[in-house]
DNA sequence: GGACATTTGTACGTATGTATC
DNA sequence: CGATACATACGTACAAATGTC
């Protein structure tokens, strides 16, 4: 129950509902959150106030949304391993728009990137999401 | 100037201008920018959507705000060389509310998290914005 | 310490646009 | 085409933090 006089903000206290439904696996990877309308409705918010709450999981990368579609628990990635070799540097950050659209992140996903360099040069960059990086 | 008309929504062509201004200089880091009632009312939009293009650009990471006080252009962090032993696995993420508060990240920042594990457990977090990786 | 102005944070309602089904 | 659902944007109000006097 979300609680009107408690120290955190509304949004937050219903993405913290929120992410134990789907972190306890009562919402499972691929399923649908309950429509924007239906969220404010339940729990008696203002929709603004529900999309605040989804955009905190959003920026977490719990979930996704789809634009006339809905919100969607985000299916757990198979990882791929990335050598990276000695000397190299690692730097991480979040993706530009148009990196995103290079490197095939969805949208409405936050996701970070990695950057490898090696003699003052990039040799490659990497989504969080997707990616450990090894070294050898 | 904003174009209503144009497909960008008005908060991305605010957070363009202002990342302008901010890239070339214009409005040197540590500087504020203006307040928020001032802005919308400077480029004939909403405090709401003002508050929209500030939160791009907090997300990017080029400004911080306090509340109560106003948002300013982040310095430059100096960033801290980590070395990363051999046989190391990095993995990169965002990180929850609760490591933001361990970690120290600021409020209203959006920053990356690296975890470098070695033989199964986990030997340190790294914050994105003020850690660069190197292997060794 | 209090009183006050300034500024950001939260939250509401409402309207309209746009993508999906 | 219509129904559904998310995206953008406006206005409004009040709460909370900050700085100043």
């Amino acid at each position: 129950m979300i609680n009107r006089s408690a120290r955190d903000p509304a949004y937050q206290q219903l993405a913290d509902l929120l992410r134990a439904e789907i972190t306890s696996g009562r919402i499972p990877a691929g399923e649908l959150l309950p429509f924007e309308g239906r969220l404010a409705q339940e729990h008696g918010l203002g929709r603004q106030t529900v999309r605040k709450a989804l955009d905190v999981l959003r920026r977490e990368g719990l979930v996704v949304t789809e634009r006339g579609y809905g919100t969607r628990v985000v299916q757990q990635q198979e990882r791929e391993k990335v050598p990276v070799p000695r000397g190299a540097l690692i730097r991480i950050r979040m993706p530009s728009e148009a990196e995103r659209a290079e490197l095939g992140i969805e949208a409405g996903s936050v996701v970070p990137v990695a950057e490898v360099w090696l003699g003052g040069r990039l040799r490659g960059t990497y989504v969080g999401d997707r990616t450990d990086l090894t070294t050898s």
